[in-house]
DNA sequence: GGCACACGAATTTTT
DNA sequence: TTCGTGTGCC
């Protein structure tokens, strides 16, 4: 992952004088870093600021408690909450320590993957056989959908949702579904906590484990073997957590146990950045940090290195607005900084567009892809601004959203994998069983579910063998029997399953048995996958398929065959590999379990379940688009913050619900801090919802900021929008920056300017700020004759999205009357409104 | 069993 | 706008 982080270059302003005997590195840090840098036993509660330098102040950390302190390396685990910051953390370490060998024996990884190790090791312990799976977001809810079929309760996507969160929640806390049931207080709680149970139980009957039982089926190991926790109290002596304030109350309580022998727990975070609230995230670990842990240490990071003046100050006017803060003051000695450029478009696609030739004419000029970050608040928001990066011929990549082990041919394929490895796993059986089609049909799966009930039929697989065993001949002396009538009508059900769908069960049961062989015979992965994508002929049914997308999908199981092979060559993965052997005792009986390629394929498994890389994050040079909560830990050079409008950002889903708005507050202050030098904020006057225009209203946070800190982009269509209108209630400290709001509200209403792309005026702002747009937008008057830009747009190519790319042949009127005529080799000549196009070049 | 079609509901945020 | 579900027909 190549998301930089400069803050590894940053020099603090005031280094000290170095002493001979310490090492050199420490004289790279201000005075709060080194007093946590080298604070050695006991409770640490770093408390840092956004871009203060809180991955240096851990890494050095790491750094000094080997070189200096004499700790053994495997003695310290640092746990973050992202596969990112893990990455990030392990490359830093690496290069402080410069010896792979001790470096590699540090545990440096995500609560879940930490989890997932655990249980990978003491897999028999936590009840869960050797080939257990992780289910992820998708199967979990599979799960729940088959349940509440089975309930015949109601199976709609919101009750899923609802389900699935209360079965979140609850892990979250760290309740199993007795202590769920404890603590119920009303019928609805009960009912919640009795499904809970049962989801359970399913997951324990598929050998499976889903997000949440990665911590806390590890915790009440803890719980129950005191020796357990102890062992790794004993294992595990220094423990470092990183973005503490996101930690949920069964993290936490892992942590207590994994500390319990020395305390020595240092913890860095940011209460302002606290944005896990709904993942179960409980902030009041970090504020109350100093109670429930005697006496700690307490160090305070306020000074910031990444971004300007403007831009820290503009973050601080949206985050004072919030109560219950930790008190501190976040400071920089950069420079002030350019004004935060505000764009706010007609619609939503004006808006991408805006940002998209912004960044396109910057890259023009010589600037690095990589410098430009869109940051949205949902997933959404992110297709107009990819439809108009490529509209620009500006290369981007997502972060986040669908990851490539979502795609469904990829799941496919690992389901297969999954189905053979794991025979209790009826969500991967129930998933490709008819994948490609074989004939088993929604009629067949019924009769498979219908005799689950029975003793001996715990699993799809189970109820496959029964019906492709079955003759009417055989003696059934060996066969399930039902114990009531319902139960012997569906065995015989499934045992007089003929024709297509007989032959069906029996090759997908004959694929099954062919991949386990496989698993048994090859010592890696490859060949194994390669025969199940013949055996399967799954790529033949990729072709038959949608044919806009065959190609994109047969690419996609090439990219998944080579995510294999280098997972193979992974430097790491035997030490992955050797986890998962401990756990089986030598003579588990169960050759599948030893099997070279089966321990590969679980360690693979695992990998793909946690680590959600991202669908094109490999390629470099591009511009980066993800979520605010995605960014968070990250920086970038200039941030493009986008639909700030209320509703959009905030998105409350409960207006009345404080706690919710003050964690939308804090998350746009995450964003404001990712930016180092020069922040745009853009937002539309209407929005496409559900394929149906809305207007909208600036975000709240938008006007919080100090209206000096903010140049408005002269080209914006603004000119109804009232800035100045104080619609918002504000608490205490806000009232003068409101007043000068009222009185700069005049200046920030202007007349409807063009959409003149090729205005040099804006483009040559950026580096060189001019205060004033007027200067450097001389006239925008209606003006009926095209300017000299536009002129000189006569011959160039255009795009147009209905009708492709074409020439320009003329051009009258200007700004958005501009109209062209112009030549589309697809659908001939035709007059088009100047906003309707993309300059091409 | 499988397909084509129509209708309705829906979006936070992630390990 | 897009997705998933339900219906009716071959």
């Amino acid at each position: 992952m190549q998301l930089h982080n400069p803050n590894g270059t940053l020099l603090p302003t005031h280094s000290q004088t170095a002493t001979m005997t310490t090492p050199d590195w420490l004289n790279r840090l201000n005075p709060p870093q080194r007093r946590a840098v080298v604070h050695q036993h006991g409770p640490l509660l770093v408390l840092a600021g956004a871009g203060s330098g809180k991955t240096r102040v851990l890494t050095h950390r790491i750094a000094h408690l080997i070189d200096v302190g004499d700790v053994a390396p495997e003695s310290i685990v640092a746990v973050t909450f992202t596969n990112r910051a893990a990455g990030e953390m392990r490359q830093r370490v690496d290069t402080l320590i410069g010896d792979d060998e001790k470096s590699s024996q540090i545990v440096i990884s995500t609560f879940h993957s930490l989890g997932a190790r655990l249980l990978r090791r003491y897999a028999p312990q936590a009840g869960l056989p050797w080939s257990f799976c992780i289910y992820d977001d998708t199967d979990q809810r599979r799960l729940i959908k088959t349940l509440l079929d089975e309930m015949g309760r109601d199976r709609s996507r919101a009750a899923i949702g609802q389900h699935r969160r209360y079965v979140d929640a609850c892990k979250n806390r760290g309740w199993d579904p007795d202590q769920a049931m404890e603590n119920a207080f009303d019928a609805t709680a009960e009912e919640n906590a009795a499904f809970y149970d049962r989801y359970q139980q399913a997951l324990y009957r598929a050998g499976a484990v889903d997000f949440g039982d990665l911590i806390l089926e590890p915790l009440l190991l803890c719980r129950r073997a005191p020796r357990f926790a102890r062992r790794l109290s004993r294992r595990w002596q220094y423990v470092l957590v990183d973005e503490f304030q996101d930690t949920n109350p069964a993290q936490y309580e892992l942590l207590e146990h994994i500390t319990a022998d020395h305390n020595n727990l240092a913890v860095v975070g940011d209460d302002d950045q606290a944005i896990y609230r709904w993942r179960g995230a409980d902030s009041t670990h970090i504020l109350g940090f100093e109670e429930e842990f005697d006496a700690p240490c307490v160090v305070k990071l306020e000074q910031n290195y990444r971004s300007t003046g403007l831009i820290l100050d503009a973050a601080n006017d949206v985050i004072a607005h919030n109560d219950h803060r930790h008190p501190k003051t976040l400071w920089t000695d950069r420079p002030r900084g350019e004004p935060i450029c505000v764009f706010t478009g007609s619609d939503d696609r004006e808006e991408a567009s805006y940002v998209a030739e912004s960044i396109f004419n910057e890259l023009r000029k010589g600037a690095e892809p990589d410098d430009f970050a869109i940051f949205y608040r949902t997933n959404a928001q992110g297709r107009l601004f990819e439809e108009q990066l490529r509209q620009w011929g500006v290369d981007y990549r997502i972060v986040g959203g669908l990851s490539f082990y979502d795609r469904e041919e990829i799941k496919d394929v690992l389901a297969y994998l999954r189905a053979a490895l794991n025979p209790g796993d009826d969500v991967a059986t129930a998933r490709i069983i008819n994948k490609p089609r074989r004939g088993v049909g929604k009629t067949t799966v019924e009769k498979m579910r219908a005799s689950l009930s029975i003793d001996g039929i715990d699993h799809l697989q189970d109820a496959a063998s029964i019906a492709d065993e079955a003759s009417p001949d055989q003696d059934d002396l060996f066969m399930p029997r039902g114990q009531t009538p319902a139960q012997q009508e569906a065995l015989d059900a499934l045992r007089s399953l003929r024709g297509v769908s007989r032959r069906g069960v029996a090759s997908f049961r004959q694929i099954l048995e062919e991949i386990r062989d496989d698993l048994l015979h090859f010592e890696t992965l490859t060949p194994v996958v390669e025969r199940l994508l013949e055996r399967t002929a799954y790529t033949d049914h990729l072709q038959k398929g949608d044919p806009d997308e065959a190609d994109d999908r047969l690419r996609n199981i090439g990219e998944l065959m080579s995510a294999i092979e280098e997972f193979e060559r992974d430097p790491t993965t035997p030490r992955l590999l050797e986890t998962a052997r401990e756990a089986i005792p030598e003579d588990a009986g169960d050759s599948l379990a030893t099997a070279e390629a089966s321990l590969r394929l679980r360690a693979f498994l695992d990998r793909s379940a946690l680590v959600r890389q991202s669908v094109d994050d490999a390629t470099g040079g591009a511009v980066t688009l993800m979520t605010v909560h995605g960014a968070k830990g990250l920086e970038f050079d200039t941030v493009f913050l986008v639909g700030m409008e209320e509703e959009t950002f905030p998105h409350l889903r409960d207006r009345d619900d404080a706690e919710e708005a003050a964690e939308e507050r804090r998350l746009a202050y995450v964003a404001i801090t990712r930016a180092k030098n020069r922040l745009f904020i853009t937002n539309a006057r209407r929005r496409r919802v559900y394929g149906k225009f809305r207007n909208t209203e600036p975000s709240r946070y938008l006007l919080d900021i100090d209206p000096d800190h903010l140049h408005i982009d002269p080209r914006s269509s603004s000119t109804k929008i009232d800035y100045g209108r104080p619609r918002h209630r504000r608490s205490h400290s806000g009232s003068s920056s409101s007043f000068r709001r009222r009185n700069a509200s005049s200046s920030w209403n202007f007349d409807q300017s063009t959409g003149d792309d090729d205005d040099e005026s804006f483009n040559q702002s950026l580096p060189d700020w001019e205060p004033s747009a007027d200067q450097s937008h001389p006239d925008f008057d209606k003006n009926p004759d095209p300017t000299v830009a536009e002129q000189s747009l006569v011959g160039a190519t255009v795009s147009h999205t209905k009708f492709g790319v074409g020439e320009v042949l003329s051009i009258s009127g200007c700004g958005d009357e501009a109209r062209l005529s112009i030549d589309f080799p697809a659908v001939g000549q035709k007059t088009v409104y100047r906003k309707f196009l993309k300059i091409l070049g």
